[in-house]
DNA sequence: CGTGGTTTCTGTAAAGAAACCACGGTGCCTTACT
Protein backbone atom coordinates (compact mmCIF):
# COMPACT_ATOMS: atom_id res chain seq x y z
CA UNK A 1 0.00 0.00 0.00
CA UNK A 2 1.16 3.03 -1.01
CA UNK A 3 2.01 5.78 1.98
CA UNK A 4 -1.16 7.84 1.37
CA UNK A 5 -3.66 5.11 1.16
CA UNK A 6 -1.96 3.58 4.79
CA UNK A 7 -2.64 6.73 6.47
CA UNK A 8 -5.73 6.67 4.89
CA UNK A 9 -6.90 3.62 6.14
CA UNK A 10 -5.54 5.01 9.83
CA UNK A 11 -7.58 7.77 9.65
CA UNK A 12 -10.54 5.70 8.72
CA UNK A 13 -9.76 3.46 11.58
CA UNK A 14 -9.24 6.41 14.25
CA UNK A 15 -12.80 7.98 12.73
CA UNK A 16 -14.45 4.30 12.74
CA UNK A 17 -12.83 2.71 15.72
CA UNK A 18 -12.35 5.07 18.22
CA UNK A 19 -14.37 7.99 17.20
CA UNK A 20 -11.39 10.51 16.38
CA UNK A 21 -12.52 12.57 13.75
CA UNK A 22 -9.38 14.76 13.45
CA UNK A 23 -5.91 13.94 13.96
CA UNK A 24 -3.63 16.62 14.96
CA UNK A 25 0.02 16.72 12.73
CA UNK A 26 1.79 15.11 15.22
CA UNK A 27 -0.21 12.05 15.81
CA UNK A 28 -0.62 12.24 12.08
CA UNK A 29 3.69 11.99 11.75
CA UNK A 30 3.92 9.76 14.55
CA UNK A 31 1.08 7.12 13.55
CA UNK A 32 2.87 7.15 9.52
CA UNK A 33 6.11 6.58 10.95
CA UNK A 34 5.20 3.59 13.31
CA UNK A 35 2.68 1.73 10.40
CA UNK A 36 6.27 2.19 8.41
CA UNK A 37 7.36 0.49 10.91
CA UNK A 38 9.93 3.01 11.86
CA UNK A 39 11.08 3.69 15.83
CA UNK A 40 9.06 6.96 17.06
CA UNK A 41 10.06 9.07 20.47
CA UNK A 42 6.66 11.46 20.97
CA UNK A 43 6.64 14.36 23.33
CA UNK A 44 3.00 15.43 23.52
CA UNK A 45 1.29 17.20 26.53
CA UNK A 46 -1.58 15.26 28.18
CA UNK A 47 -4.54 15.62 26.51
CA UNK A 48 -2.66 15.69 22.99
CA UNK A 49 -3.55 11.81 22.17
CA UNK A 50 -0.83 10.19 22.69
CA UNK A 51 -2.60 6.57 23.21
CA UNK A 52 -3.77 7.29 19.52
CA UNK A 53 -0.25 6.92 18.42
CA UNK A 54 0.05 3.23 19.21
CA UNK A 55 -3.71 2.28 19.28
CA UNK A 56 -4.44 2.89 15.73
CA UNK A 57 -1.44 1.54 13.68
CA UNK A 58 -2.13 -1.50 16.23
CA UNK A 59 -4.60 -2.51 14.34
CA UNK A 60 -2.84 -2.30 10.66
CA UNK A 61 -0.04 -4.37 11.76
CA UNK A 62 -0.53 -8.21 12.01
CA UNK A 63 0.60 -9.42 15.69
CA UNK A 64 0.25 -7.82 19.06
CA UNK A 65 1.48 -4.43 20.47
CA UNK A 66 3.15 -4.80 23.90
CA UNK A 67 2.84 -1.33 26.03
CA UNK A 68 4.64 -1.10 29.03
CA UNK A 69 3.61 1.30 31.60
CA UNK A 70 4.73 1.84 35.11
CA UNK A 71 1.71 1.83 36.76
CA UNK A 72 -1.11 -0.48 37.51
CA UNK A 73 -3.73 1.56 37.62
CA UNK A 74 -2.83 3.24 34.57
CA UNK A 75 -3.01 -0.33 32.37
CA UNK A 76 -6.37 -0.60 33.90
CA UNK A 77 -7.58 2.75 32.73
CA UNK A 78 -6.38 2.21 29.60
CA UNK A 79 -7.57 -1.05 29.16
CA UNK A 80 -11.32 -0.52 30.38
CA UNK A 81 -10.75 2.77 27.63
CA UNK A 82 -9.91 0.31 25.01
CA UNK A 83 -13.10 -2.17 26.09
CA UNK A 84 -15.02 0.62 25.45
CA UNK A 85 -14.23 0.98 21.41
CA UNK A 86 -15.24 -1.55 19.07
CA UNK A 87 -11.42 -2.80 18.95
CA UNK A 88 -9.43 -6.33 19.66
CA UNK A 89 -9.25 -7.41 23.10
CA UNK A 90 -7.14 -5.22 25.44
CA UNK A 91 -4.99 -7.60 28.85
CA UNK A 92 -2.82 -7.55 30.77
CA UNK A 93 0.02 -9.51 33.11
CA UNK A 94 1.00 -8.56 36.28
CA UNK A 95 1.69 -9.87 39.71
CA UNK A 96 -1.94 -9.55 41.17
CA UNK A 97 -3.49 -11.87 39.08
CA UNK A 98 -4.36 -15.70 39.71
CA UNK A 99 -2.67 -18.50 37.95
CA UNK A 100 -6.14 -19.26 36.17
CA UNK A 101 -6.24 -15.83 35.20
CA UNK A 102 -2.94 -15.38 33.79
CA UNK A 103 -3.37 -18.85 31.51
CA UNK A 104 -6.92 -16.93 30.62
CA UNK A 105 -4.34 -14.08 29.26
CA UNK A 106 -1.74 -16.28 27.52
CA UNK A 107 -4.34 -18.20 26.38
CA UNK A 108 -5.71 -14.90 24.39
CA UNK A 109 -2.24 -13.75 23.28
CA UNK A 110 -1.25 -17.29 22.32
CA UNK A 111 -4.73 -17.14 20.41
CA UNK A 112 -4.05 -14.15 18.52
CA UNK A 113 -7.04 -12.20 20.11
CA UNK A 114 -5.39 -10.07 22.20
CA UNK A 115 -4.70 -6.84 20.37
CA UNK A 116 -2.95 -5.24 22.82
CA UNK A 117 -0.60 -6.63 26.11
CA UNK A 118 -0.10 -4.08 29.12
CA UNK A 119 2.56 -4.96 31.14
CA UNK A 120 5.31 -3.60 34.01
CA UNK A 121 8.98 -3.27 33.06
CA UNK A 122 9.84 -6.05 35.58
CA UNK A 123 7.57 -8.16 34.07
CA UNK A 124 9.82 -8.12 30.98
CA UNK A 125 12.51 -9.27 33.42
CA UNK A 126 11.09 -12.82 33.47
CA UNK A 127 12.18 -15.29 30.58
CA UNK A 128 9.38 -17.01 30.28
CA UNK A 129 6.93 -13.82 29.57
CA UNK A 130 9.65 -12.98 27.09
CA UNK A 131 9.73 -16.47 25.30
CA UNK A 132 6.09 -16.29 25.26
CA UNK A 133 5.37 -13.32 23.66
CA UNK A 134 8.56 -13.67 21.47
CA UNK A 135 6.15 -16.39 19.97
CA UNK A 136 3.09 -14.59 19.83
CA UNK A 137 5.16 -12.19 17.38
CA UNK A 138 4.84 -8.78 18.80
CA UNK A 139 4.54 -6.29 16.02
CA UNK A 140 4.67 -2.99 18.18
CA UNK A 141 6.27 -2.18 21.15
CA UNK A 142 5.44 0.98 22.64
CA UNK A 143 6.70 2.62 25.84
CA UNK A 144 4.24 5.08 27.80
CA UNK A 145 5.29 7.53 30.36
CA UNK A 146 8.18 6.67 29.07
CA UNK A 147 10.46 9.45 30.74
CA UNK A 148 9.90 6.94 33.59
CA UNK A 149 13.40 5.11 31.85
CA UNK A 150 15.19 8.17 32.37
CA UNK A 151 13.74 9.64 36.22
CA UNK A 152 13.17 5.83 36.96
CA UNK A 153 15.56 3.80 35.54
CA UNK A 154 18.91 4.30 37.60
CA UNK A 155 17.76 3.04 40.90
CA UNK A 156 14.62 2.94 41.91
CA UNK A 157 13.30 0.69 39.08
CA UNK A 158 15.91 -0.93 37.21
CA UNK A 159 14.31 -2.80 34.72
CA UNK A 160 13.30 0.24 33.14
CA UNK A 161 16.95 0.40 31.71
CA UNK A 162 16.96 -2.98 30.63
CA UNK A 163 14.29 -3.35 28.13
CA UNK A 164 16.71 -2.73 24.80
CA UNK A 165 17.67 -6.22 25.11
CA UNK A 166 14.01 -7.31 25.89
CA UNK A 167 12.94 -5.32 22.64
CA UNK A 168 16.08 -7.39 20.88
CA UNK A 169 14.86 -10.90 21.84
CA UNK A 170 11.13 -10.03 20.52
CA UNK A 171 12.54 -9.78 17.09
CA UNK A 172 12.89 -6.15 17.17
CA UNK A 173 9.62 -4.76 16.29
CA UNK A 174 9.16 -1.30 15.75
CA UNK A 175 9.26 1.07 19.24
CA UNK A 176 7.60 3.80 20.32
CA UNK A 177 8.24 5.55 23.48
CA UNK A 178 5.62 8.07 24.91
CA UNK A 179 6.08 11.17 27.42
CA UNK A 180 4.78 14.49 28.19
CA UNK A 181 7.76 15.84 29.06
CA UNK A 182 11.06 15.11 28.45
CA UNK A 183 14.03 18.02 28.57
CA UNK A 184 17.17 17.49 25.86
CA UNK A 185 19.19 14.90 28.19
CA UNK A 186 15.92 12.66 29.45
CA UNK A 187 15.25 12.42 25.63
CA UNK A 188 18.21 11.52 24.39
CA UNK A 189 18.35 8.92 27.66
CA UNK A 190 15.53 7.62 26.15
CA UNK A 191 16.54 7.20 22.49
CA UNK A 192 19.83 5.12 24.25
CA UNK A 193 18.09 3.48 27.14
CA UNK A 194 15.61 1.63 24.33
CA UNK A 195 18.18 1.40 22.08
CA UNK A 196 16.36 3.26 19.10
CA UNK A 197 17.26 3.32 15.95
CA UNK A 198 16.98 6.71 13.74
CA UNK A 199 13.94 7.30 15.41
CA UNK A 200 11.25 10.00 14.25
CA UNK A 201 11.25 12.35 16.74
CA UNK A 202 7.76 14.16 17.23
CA UNK A 203 7.83 16.72 19.91
CA UNK A 204 5.11 19.35 20.48
CA UNK A 205 5.26 22.39 21.74
CA UNK A 206 5.43 22.89 25.74
CA UNK A 207 4.00 26.27 26.15
CA UNK A 208 1.35 26.76 28.29
CA UNK A 209 0.34 29.92 28.34
CA UNK A 210 -2.39 30.37 30.94
CA UNK A 211 -0.94 29.16 33.78
CA UNK A 212 0.11 32.35 35.76
CA UNK A 213 4.26 31.62 37.13
CA UNK A 214 5.00 32.66 40.33
CA UNK A 215 7.84 32.18 43.26
CA UNK A 216 7.80 33.40 46.44
CA UNK A 217 11.04 33.11 48.94
CA UNK A 218 11.44 32.65 52.15
CA UNK A 219 14.10 32.49 55.04
CA UNK A 220 12.99 30.43 57.76
CA UNK A 221 10.79 27.33 57.57
CA UNK A 222 8.56 28.08 60.29
CA UNK A 223 7.22 31.23 58.33
CA UNK A 224 7.62 29.60 54.88
CA UNK A 225 4.90 27.01 55.94
CA UNK A 226 2.43 29.55 57.44
CA UNK A 227 2.71 31.24 54.11
CA UNK A 228 1.95 28.13 52.25
CA UNK A 229 -1.33 28.02 54.58
CA UNK A 230 -2.45 31.50 54.48
CA UNK A 231 -1.92 31.31 50.17
CA UNK A 232 -3.75 28.36 49.42
CA UNK A 233 -6.57 28.90 51.58
CA UNK A 234 -6.66 32.19 49.52
CA UNK A 235 -6.34 30.55 46.48
CA UNK A 236 -10.08 30.14 44.77
CA UNK A 237 -11.71 27.33 42.68
CA UNK A 238 -9.25 23.42 43.60
CA UNK A 239 -6.13 22.59 43.16
CA UNK A 240 -2.83 21.19 44.14
CA UNK A 241 -0.04 21.50 46.84
CA UNK A 242 2.97 19.57 46.24
CA UNK A 243 4.96 18.32 49.51
CA UNK A 244 8.56 17.11 49.80
CA UNK A 245 7.55 14.76 52.26
CA UNK A 246 4.78 12.19 53.58
CA UNK A 247 4.54 14.24 56.99
CA UNK A 248 4.09 17.69 55.64
CA UNK A 249 0.94 16.34 53.37
CA UNK A 250 -0.68 15.04 56.38
CA UNK A 251 0.56 18.28 58.55
CA UNK A 252 -0.91 20.81 55.56
CA UNK A 253 -4.05 18.63 54.98
CA UNK A 254 -4.68 19.33 58.59
CA UNK A 255 -3.76 23.09 58.82
CA UNK A 256 -5.98 23.69 55.94
CA UNK A 257 -8.69 21.67 57.04
CA UNK A 258 -8.73 23.90 60.17
CA UNK A 259 -9.32 26.49 58.16
CA UNK A 260 -12.51 25.49 56.70
CA UNK A 261 -10.76 24.24 53.52
CA UNK A 262 -11.72 21.18 52.03
CA UNK A 263 -7.93 19.52 51.81
CA UNK A 264 -6.90 15.64 51.43
CA UNK A 265 -3.40 13.81 52.03
CA UNK A 266 -2.25 11.90 49.56
CA UNK A 267 1.20 9.87 49.41
CA UNK A 268 2.69 6.41 48.73
CA UNK A 269 2.48 5.73 52.22
CA UNK A 270 -1.58 5.46 52.66
CA UNK A 271 -3.74 2.64 52.01
CA UNK A 272 -4.98 1.72 48.56
CA UNK A 273 -8.24 2.24 50.01
CA UNK A 274 -7.58 5.77 51.03
CA UNK A 275 -5.51 6.54 47.80
CA UNK A 276 -8.43 5.68 45.84
CA UNK A 277 -11.10 7.42 47.48
CA UNK A 278 -9.08 11.15 47.97
CA UNK A 279 -8.81 10.12 43.95
CA UNK A 280 -12.33 9.46 43.40
CA UNK A 281 -13.35 12.77 45.42
CA UNK A 282 -10.54 14.56 43.37
CA UNK A 283 -12.02 13.39 40.30
CA UNK A 284 -15.56 13.90 41.47
CA UNK A 285 -14.71 17.63 42.24
CA UNK A 286 -15.08 17.12 45.69
CA UNK A 287 -12.08 18.57 47.10
CA UNK A 288 -10.33 21.73 47.34
CA UNK A 289 -6.89 20.91 47.68
CA UNK A 290 -5.59 17.47 47.35
CA UNK A 291 -1.81 17.72 49.42
CA UNK A 292 0.25 15.23 47.99
CA UNK A 293 3.80 13.82 47.35
CA UNK A 294 5.07 13.23 43.84
CA UNK A 295 3.08 9.94 43.83
CA UNK A 296 -0.41 12.06 42.99
CA UNK A 297 -0.55 12.65 39.21
CA UNK A 298 0.46 10.12 36.26
CA UNK A 299 -2.85 9.15 34.83
CA UNK A 300 -4.66 13.00 35.74
CA UNK A 301 -6.23 15.12 33.02
CA UNK A 302 -8.47 17.08 35.41
CA UNK A 303 -9.67 19.70 33.28
CA UNK A 304 -11.08 22.27 36.00
CA UNK A 305 -7.65 22.61 38.23
CA UNK A 306 -7.44 26.36 39.14
CA UNK A 307 -4.17 26.52 41.29
CA UNK A 308 -0.45 23.84 41.65
CA UNK A 309 1.30 25.14 44.42
CA UNK A 310 4.24 23.37 45.80
CA UNK A 311 5.69 24.05 49.44
CA UNK A 312 9.16 22.87 48.69
CA UNK A 313 11.18 22.50 44.83
CA UNK A 314 10.89 19.01 43.46
CA UNK A 315 13.64 17.42 42.23
CA UNK A 316 13.87 18.41 38.91
CA UNK A 317 12.77 21.35 36.07
CA UNK A 318 11.42 18.18 34.28
CA UNK A 319 9.57 17.01 37.61
CA UNK A 320 8.05 20.59 38.23
CA UNK A 321 7.25 21.08 34.88
CA UNK A 322 4.85 17.98 34.79
CA UNK A 323 3.15 18.83 38.06
CA UNK A 324 2.57 22.39 37.24
CA UNK A 325 1.26 21.32 33.68
CA UNK A 326 -1.66 19.35 35.77
CA UNK A 327 -3.19 22.96 36.18
CA UNK A 328 -5.82 25.01 33.51
CA UNK A 329 -5.87 21.66 31.45
CA UNK A 330 -9.29 23.59 30.07
CA UNK A 331 -7.17 26.23 29.27
CA UNK A 332 -8.63 28.96 31.18
CA UNK A 333 -6.68 31.11 33.70
CA UNK A 334 -4.59 29.03 36.62
CA UNK A 335 -2.24 30.07 39.15
CA UNK A 336 1.41 28.33 40.03
CA UNK A 337 3.27 29.46 42.60
CA UNK A 338 6.67 27.89 44.19
CA UNK A 339 7.68 28.52 47.71
CA UNK A 340 11.10 28.39 47.84
CA UNK A 341 14.04 27.92 50.82
CA UNK A 342 17.09 27.35 49.35
CA UNK A 343 17.49 25.34 52.05
CA UNK A 344 15.17 22.59 50.59
CA UNK A 345 16.78 22.16 47.38
CA UNK A 346 19.90 19.83 49.79
CA UNK A 347 16.49 17.57 50.91
CA UNK A 348 16.50 16.63 46.73
CA UNK A 349 20.23 15.82 46.90
CA UNK A 350 19.18 13.58 48.95
CA UNK A 351 16.36 12.50 47.77
CA UNK A 352 18.50 11.59 44.17
CA UNK A 353 21.42 10.65 45.95
CA UNK A 354 22.54 7.13 45.02
CA UNK A 355 25.28 4.74 46.05
CA UNK A 356 27.37 3.52 43.66
CA UNK A 357 26.98 -0.27 42.76
CA UNK A 358 30.74 -0.94 42.91
CA UNK A 359 30.51 -4.83 44.85
CA UNK A 360 27.29 -5.48 42.67
CA UNK A 361 29.79 -4.39 39.40
CA UNK A 362 32.29 -6.60 40.71
CA UNK A 363 30.47 -9.72 41.60
CA UNK A 364 28.35 -9.94 38.91
CA UNK A 365 31.42 -9.47 36.14
CA UNK A 366 33.70 -12.03 38.44
CA UNK A 367 30.44 -14.29 38.42
CA UNK A 368 30.11 -14.16 34.51
CA UNK A 369 33.76 -14.56 33.39
CA UNK A 370 33.41 -18.42 33.61
CA UNK A 371 30.74 -18.14 30.80
CA UNK A 372 27.01 -17.02 30.27
CA UNK A 373 24.14 -17.30 33.12
CA UNK A 374 21.02 -16.71 33.63
CA UNK A 375 18.94 -14.63 35.52
CA UNK A 376 18.98 -16.99 38.53
CA UNK A 377 22.20 -18.26 38.05
CA UNK A 378 23.11 -15.36 38.76
CA UNK A 379 21.24 -14.56 41.63
CA UNK A 380 22.51 -17.81 43.11
CA UNK A 381 26.00 -16.56 42.28
CA UNK A 382 25.35 -12.77 43.28
CA UNK A 383 23.57 -12.97 46.06
CA UNK A 384 21.31 -9.73 47.93
CA UNK A 385 18.74 -7.84 46.31
CA UNK A 386 17.81 -8.19 42.79
CA UNK A 387 17.62 -4.45 42.43
CA UNK A 388 21.09 -4.17 42.79
CA UNK A 389 21.76 -6.68 40.24
CA UNK A 390 19.53 -5.57 37.66
CA UNK A 391 21.10 -1.93 38.34
CA UNK A 392 24.57 -3.56 37.71
CA UNK A 393 23.38 -5.49 34.75
CA UNK A 394 21.81 -2.25 33.25
CA UNK A 395 25.44 -0.16 33.69
CA UNK A 396 27.35 -2.74 32.22
CA UNK A 397 25.30 -3.32 29.43
CA UNK A 398 25.08 0.60 28.62
CA UNK A 399 29.07 0.81 28.88
CA UNK A 400 28.75 -2.35 26.00
CA UNK A 401 30.73 -4.77 28.85
CA UNK A 402 27.45 -7.33 29.03
CA UNK A 403 25.18 -8.69 26.44
CA UNK A 404 21.77 -10.40 26.55
CA UNK A 405 21.22 -13.15 24.37
CA UNK A 406 18.55 -14.46 22.87
CA UNK A 407 17.89 -17.22 25.29
CA UNK A 408 18.13 -14.29 27.68
CA UNK A 409 21.32 -15.62 29.50
CA UNK A 410 23.87 -12.52 30.18
CA UNK A 411 27.57 -12.63 28.56
CA UNK A 412 30.87 -10.71 28.99
CA UNK A 413 31.25 -9.05 25.44
CA UNK A 414 35.25 -9.72 25.97
CA UNK A 415 36.65 -11.88 28.36
CA UNK A 416 40.06 -10.71 28.12
CA UNK A 417 38.76 -6.72 29.89
CA UNK A 418 39.82 -7.22 33.50
CA UNK A 419 37.27 -6.90 35.94
CA UNK A 420 39.06 -3.71 37.21
CA UNK A 421 38.81 -1.74 33.40
CA UNK A 422 35.40 -2.87 33.57
CA UNK A 423 34.11 -2.14 36.69
CA UNK A 424 35.94 1.21 36.55
CA UNK A 425 34.35 2.03 33.32
CA UNK A 426 30.36 1.55 34.95
CA UNK A 427 31.25 3.16 37.61
CA UNK A 428 32.56 6.14 35.47
CA UNK A 429 28.77 5.93 33.91
CA UNK A 430 26.96 6.24 37.33
CA UNK A 431 28.75 9.18 38.26
CA UNK A 432 27.92 10.88 35.06
CA UNK A 433 24.63 10.26 35.85
CA UNK A 434 24.40 10.96 39.63
CA UNK A 435 25.94 14.27 38.46
CA UNK A 436 23.70 14.93 35.88
CA UNK A 437 20.78 14.24 38.67
CA UNK A 438 23.01 16.86 40.71
CA UNK A 439 22.80 19.23 38.09
CA UNK A 440 19.22 18.83 37.94
CA UNK A 441 18.24 20.08 41.08
CA UNK A 442 20.58 23.11 40.67
CA UNK A 443 18.39 24.01 37.52
CA UNK A 444 15.11 24.50 40.08
CA UNK A 445 17.36 27.04 42.29
CA UNK A 446 18.13 28.81 38.84
CA UNK A 447 14.57 29.02 37.90
CA UNK A 448 13.41 30.30 41.62
CA UNK A 449 16.17 32.58 41.45
CA UNK A 450 15.83 33.79 37.66
CA UNK A 451 15.21 37.79 37.45
CA UNK A 452 14.28 37.82 33.76
CA UNK A 453 10.73 36.02 32.46
CA UNK A 454 9.88 32.54 33.77
CA UNK A 455 8.45 31.28 31.71
CA UNK A 456 11.64 32.04 29.07
CA UNK A 457 13.28 30.24 31.24
CA UNK A 458 11.23 27.15 31.66
CA UNK A 459 10.81 26.67 27.20
CA UNK A 460 14.06 27.20 27.42
CA UNK A 461 15.01 24.27 29.79
CA UNK A 462 12.81 21.77 27.12
CA UNK A 463 14.75 23.60 24.26
CA UNK A 464 12.20 26.15 23.29
CA UNK A 465 13.13 29.64 22.79
CA UNK A 466 9.85 32.39 23.37
CA UNK A 467 10.81 35.32 21.71
CA UNK A 468 9.01 37.96 23.94
CA UNK A 469 8.63 38.10 28.02
CA UNK A 470 5.59 36.13 28.49
CA UNK A 471 3.68 39.11 30.88
CA UNK A 472 2.19 36.60 32.42
CA UNK A 473 4.86 36.16 35.42
CA UNK A 474 5.79 37.03 38.49
CA UNK A 475 8.83 38.58 36.92
CA UNK A 476 7.56 40.13 34.11
CA UNK A 477 5.23 41.95 36.02
CA UNK A 478 7.67 43.31 38.15
CA UNK A 479 8.90 45.25 34.73
CA UNK A 480 12.43 43.13 35.91
CA UNK A 481 12.50 41.20 31.96
CA UNK A 482 14.22 42.74 29.09
CA UNK A 483 11.45 43.18 25.63
CA UNK A 484 13.92 41.04 23.54
CA UNK A 485 16.60 38.44 24.83
CA UNK A 486 19.52 40.55 24.72
CA UNK A 487 22.12 38.93 22.48
CA UNK A 488 24.56 36.46 24.98
CA UNK A 489 27.81 37.98 23.16
CA UNK A 490 27.74 35.19 20.36
CA UNK A 491 25.82 32.47 22.27
CA UNK A 492 22.59 31.16 21.56
CA UNK A 493 20.37 27.75 22.65
CA UNK A 494 21.10 24.59 20.79
CA UNK A 495 25.36 25.96 20.01
CA UNK A 496 27.70 23.53 20.99
CA UNK A 497 30.60 24.75 22.75
CA UNK A 498 33.44 23.16 24.64
CA UNK A 499 34.69 24.38 28.16
CA UNK A 500 38.59 23.50 29.26
CA UNK A 501 37.46 21.30 32.30
CA UNK A 502 34.27 20.72 31.52
CA UNK A 503 34.43 19.16 28.28
CA UNK A 504 31.45 19.53 25.07
CA UNK A 505 28.38 20.88 26.20
CA UNK A 506 24.65 22.51 24.57
CA UNK A 507 24.10 25.69 25.30
CA UNK A 508 19.99 25.72 26.61
CA UNK A 509 19.13 28.86 27.70
CA UNK A 510 20.67 32.82 27.90
CA UNK A 511 19.87 35.21 29.85
CA UNK A 512 20.69 38.74 30.15
CA UNK A 513 24.08 38.28 32.17
CA UNK A 514 24.27 34.13 32.05
CA UNK A 515 24.59 30.90 30.37
CA UNK A 516 22.95 27.41 30.87
CA UNK A 517 24.98 25.02 29.15
CA UNK A 518 24.08 21.11 29.37
CA UNK A 519 27.55 19.42 29.85
CA UNK A 520 27.96 15.67 28.34
CA UNK A 521 30.28 14.66 31.67
CA UNK A 522 28.85 17.17 34.43
CA UNK A 523 25.70 17.99 33.62
CA UNK A 524 23.96 21.23 33.77
CA UNK A 525 25.83 24.37 34.62
CA UNK A 526 25.40 28.03 34.72
CA UNK A 527 27.70 30.05 33.65
CA UNK A 528 28.14 34.23 34.32
CA UNK A 529 28.09 35.54 30.86
CA UNK A 530 30.95 38.42 31.56
CA UNK A 531 33.39 36.13 32.86
CA UNK A 532 32.65 33.35 30.17
CA UNK A 533 34.04 36.37 27.89
CA UNK A 534 36.69 38.10 30.05
CA UNK A 535 38.37 34.44 30.11
CA UNK A 536 37.42 33.30 27.19
CA UNK A 537 35.70 30.46 28.73
CA UNK A 538 34.30 28.76 26.01
CA UNK A 539 34.75 27.86 22.63
CA UNK A 540 32.24 27.42 19.97
CA UNK A 541 32.39 24.20 18.04
C1' DC B 1 21.95 18.74 54.05
C1' DG B 2 18.30 20.27 57.28
C1' DT B 3 14.76 19.39 60.65
C1' DG B 4 12.56 17.67 64.78
C1' DG B 5 12.64 14.99 68.68
C1' DT B 6 15.24 12.98 72.46
C1' DT B 7 19.06 12.62 75.53
C1' DT B 8 22.87 14.62 77.90
C1' DC B 9 25.11 18.29 80.12
C1' DT B 10 25.68 21.56 83.76
C1' DG B 11 26.22 21.40 88.75
C1' DT B 12 23.18 20.48 92.58
C1' DA B 13 17.53 23.19 91.68
C1' DA B 14 15.35 23.66 87.86
C1' DA B 15 15.63 24.49 83.18
C1' DG B 16 17.86 25.96 79.14
C1' DA B 17 21.65 24.79 75.93
C1' DA B 18 24.23 21.55 73.47
C1' DA B 19 24.93 17.25 71.51
C1' DC B 20 23.06 13.37 69.29
C1' DC B 21 20.27 10.68 66.27
C1' DA B 22 16.88 9.23 62.96
C1' DC B 23 14.58 10.45 59.01
C1' DG B 24 13.43 12.09 54.38
C1' DG B 25 10.04 9.76 47.45
C1' DT B 26 8.29 7.47 43.44
C1' DG B 27 6.09 1.18 42.74
C1' DC B 28 6.81 -2.86 40.77
C1' DC B 29 7.40 -7.76 42.82
C1' DT B 30 7.73 -12.13 46.01
C1' DT B 31 6.58 -15.14 49.50
C1' DA B 32 5.47 -16.62 53.96
C1' DC B 33 2.12 -16.15 57.22
C1' DT B 34 -2.50 -15.16 59.19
Amino acid sequence: MSDDGKMAELRRLAADRFGWAELSAEQTEAMRAAAGERDVLAVLPTGAGKSAIYQVPALVLPGPTVIVSPLLALQRDQIEGLDAAPVPDAVALDSRQSAGERDRVWAAIRGGTAEYVFLSPEQLAKDEVVTGLAEAGVSLFVVDEAHCVSAWGHDFRPDYLRLAPVIDRLGRPPVIALTATAAAPVRDDIVAALGLRDPVRVIASFDRPNLHLAVARFTDDAGKRAAVVDRVAAMSGSGLLYTASRRETEDYAEALSARGVRAFAYHGGMKAADRDAVHGRFAAGETDVVVATSAFGMGIDQPGVRFVVHASVPDSVDTYYQQIGRAGRDGEPAEVLLCYRPEDLARQRFLTRSAPPEAELRAVVEALRPGPLGRRQLAEAVPGPSARRTRALGLLERCGDVLTGPDGRFALTDGRAGTGAVVGRALEAAERAAELVRSRVEMLRAYAETTGCRRRYLLGYFGEELAAPCGNCDTCEAGATAEEPSPAGEFRAEHVVRHAEWGRGVVMTVEEDKLTVLFDDVGYRTLSLPVVQEQDLLERC
